[in-house]
RNA sequence: GCCGGCGUAGCUCAAUGGUAGAGCACCUGUUUUGUAAACAGGCGGUUGCGGGUUCGAAUCCCAUCGCCGGCUCCA
């Protein structure tokens, strides 16, 4: 596959950073060095640890290299001439397991410029002073061959653009994504905490500004479900190991939850064992099982917004994309074969009209099937079902015009799924939400139903989070907006500011009107200037600022400034509320759009 | 969990072996302000926690917890 011009830029800066390591560290070992979507890197094996100071001189050895304007050869030559080259420059640890991935038949290749020669199909730039703009950026460990088992290499990271203007670029737009980085943002608007002290890392407080948030959301979310005929329920936050027995969950994922309670019952020797749920399916289960069911009952739609916990390992840890205690958007739909695409269909529906409300462009569908050499090990063993149950997602996802890539070995064990992934402003990829196939669970749990027949089957299930849960996806709106959200989320909707303190009984008098609405308002009773008032306003990100003098305190009107849209003029306060009620109904986006950058 | 880096006041940071400091925030007073920072004073730290070296440790060493950048994982 040819390399786009960008692509050989960059593994050509992979060749240049792997040429100046050896100059400075001759007993450098080296794996693979590829071309990123934002740079490059390359995994080197060598006692020394590099530090920052390396990355300086390795970078100062790129530049020499690069001015020596060294051209990039093309060498083809037999698998034994291959395995000659790599002896003689003592790069056998890796680079003889590489050159035997190559299938047999296939050309093999290695890629010269000045004293360095690297096995590499290609292709690179003409002459290495053709890297002009680059910057090496980290280092990384990184196992081999990305497997956990494997030794861990040191990776460098760098980038390289055509142009210095270019890098410059990317380098300004990597410190503005800091600026949206949602634990910063969440941090200086007071929307969560964490005390990894006391009540533990991964374990998220919602201060009052963020449950708004929370609560908004879940409000959104079940007036959504109620109109397309979901009843609530609610399940405890714990559960005997029995259930994840029958579930067929704990054999497989007893590793990512809290380890169980042990209670012993009045001193009796037998124990029980109790877990956190770290998933809300099978107390679902138990609730479609509490109740004869008929196939006048389906399609059965459950929801809740249940907390789960999952021991995700230290490292994974990420502000609020990955925790240990969250709760989730879940539900399950309980149906029958031939309501199958309907229901599937209408939750995609549902994920899009969601989408739409978040302004959310730019997503990716990623269709989840199983591998037929794991079944048995990571899929349940039921070949027809998975055959079966993965055309029919395909078909609903085709007949919708859904676009969709497809990437097998990662379904969940009891079925297909679609995963939507995301970028946040760090151009970091997330799962913000899912949509799951289980054809395995409910019979676990002996679910089942009266057909017409007056026969019993067992439903198909479907569980889906369009919301993902609130940890991850507030996080990702807080990126999305940078913190300027639409109205109807944000934790505050309207500050009132007062001139002097000579207004101050009117602003209170009209913060406890706006109050009485459900609007969520402060007033500012600083004694300061105007000026550091609504400076402190905007620093808050509050949507409305309206100002209060003289005037407006005698016309009982409001002087109106727009953080997406500056300053609007004066109008009465009535007229104020109506268009505030209004863009809160209707869940009006900012005018500014926030884009959410590319990765 | 693994590799590397980093933990000083609510926040951003200074102090490199010799009395822990600044700005912002907060509180008080003065000011009464027309669309992004008025002025003055005050409060605030067992330098993440625990050991060690030293006459003396924020600073050096060990251990531990946490955070950050990656890797692995992600129901």
């Amino acid at each position: 596959m040819p390399m786009s011009p960008l692509e050989e830029l960059r593994h050509s800066g992979s060749h240049i950073l792997a040429t100046a390591v050896l100059r400075l560290f001759p007993d450098a070992k080296l794996d693979i060095g590829p071309p990123t979507e934002t740079g490059f890197y390359y995994d080197i094996d060598l006692d020394h640890k590099f530090t920052a100071d390396d990355l300086v001189k390795i970078e100062a050895e790129m530049k020499k290299i690069a001015d020596e304007n060294q051209p990039f050869l093309r060498k083809e030559v037999s698998r034994e001439e291959a395995v000659a080259i790599i002896k003689e420059r003592g790069q056998e640890r890796y680079k003889l397991g590489r050159l035997a991935d190559i299938p047999e038949g296939e050309k093999i290749s290695f890629y010269q410029n000045g004293e360095f020669m690297d096995l590499c199909a290609g292709t690179h730039v003409r002459y290495s002073s053709k890297l002009k703009a680059f910057k090496l950026l980290s280092i990384a460990g990184a196992y081999h061959r990305g497997d956990e088992k494997n030794k861990q290499l040191q990776r460098i990271y760098g980038t390289a653009f055509p142009t210095k203007e270019e890098l410059a670029q990317y380098l300004e737009n990597l410190e503005l994504a800091k600026a949206r980085d949602h634990r910063r943002l969440g941090k200086e608007l007071q929307l969560f905490t964490f005390d990894t002290e006391d009540v533990g890392p991964g374990l998220p407080l919602w201060l009052p500004k963020g449950t708004v948030i929370i609560e908004e959301l879940e409000k959104l979310a079940k007036e959504t479900e109620f109109a397309a005929g979901y009843q609530r329920v609610r399940t405890p936050h714990i559960a005997r190991e029995s259930l994840y027995l029958t579930s067929g969950h704990l054999p497989y994922y007893a590793d990512s939850m809290f380890p169980p309670m042990e209670l012993s019952d009045d001193g009796k020797e037998q124990t029980q064992r109790y877990y956190l749920k770290a998933m809300n399916c099978p107390h679902h289960h138990k609730l479609f099982g509490a109740l004869p069911r008929s196939y006048r009952d389906l399609p059965l739609r459950m929801a809740e917004y249940g907390t789960c916990y999952r021991y995700e390992q230290s490292g994974e840890l990420l502000g609020l994309m990955r925790v240990r205690s969250m709760q989730m958007n879940d539900a399950h739909i309980y149906c029958t074969e031939e309501q199958f695409a309907a229901e599937f269909k209408a939750v995609n529906e549902m994920y899009l009209k969601y989408f739409s409300i978040f302004g959310l462009g730019k997503y990716q569908m990623r269709f989840s099937t199983h591998d037929p050499a794991k079944l048995g090990q990571k899929f349940v063993n039921e070949p027809e079902l998975w055959k079966k149950t993965e055309d029919m997602v395909r078909q609903v996802l085709v007949e919708s015009g859904i676009n969709f890539v497809e990437v097998p070995n990662e379904a969940a064990f009891y079925g297909p799924k679609i995963d939507v992934q995301v970028w946040s402003a760090i151009g970091r990829e997330f799962t913000i939400a899912t949509n799951q196939v289980d054809f395995a669970v409910p019979r676990k749990f002996n679910l089942e139903y009266i057909t017409p027949q007056n026969t019993k089957a067992t439903p198909l299930c479907i569980h889906r989070a369009p919301l993902g849960t609130h940890e991850r996806f507030i996080g990702f709106l807080i990126e999305h907006f940078a913190g300027d959200f639409p109205v109807w989320l944000a934790p505050e909707q309207v500050r009132l500011v007062p001139i002097s303190d000579k207004q101050l009984d009117h602003g209170r008098a009209l913060a406890a009107r706006f109050h009485a609405e459900g609007i969520r308002v402060t007033l500012d009773e600083h004694s300061d200037k105007l000026g550091a008032k609504i400076r402190r306003a905007e620093l808050d990100k509050v949507p409305y600022t309206l100002v209060i003098g003289q005037k407006e305190a005698e016309a009982n009107s409001v002087s109106v400034r727009s953080r997406a849209r500056g300053d609007e003029g004066v109008i009465t306060a009535d007229a104020y509320l109506a268009k505030l009620r209004t863009e809160v109904a209707t869940r009006a986006l900012p005018e500014k759009k926030a884009a959410s950058p590319k990765p």
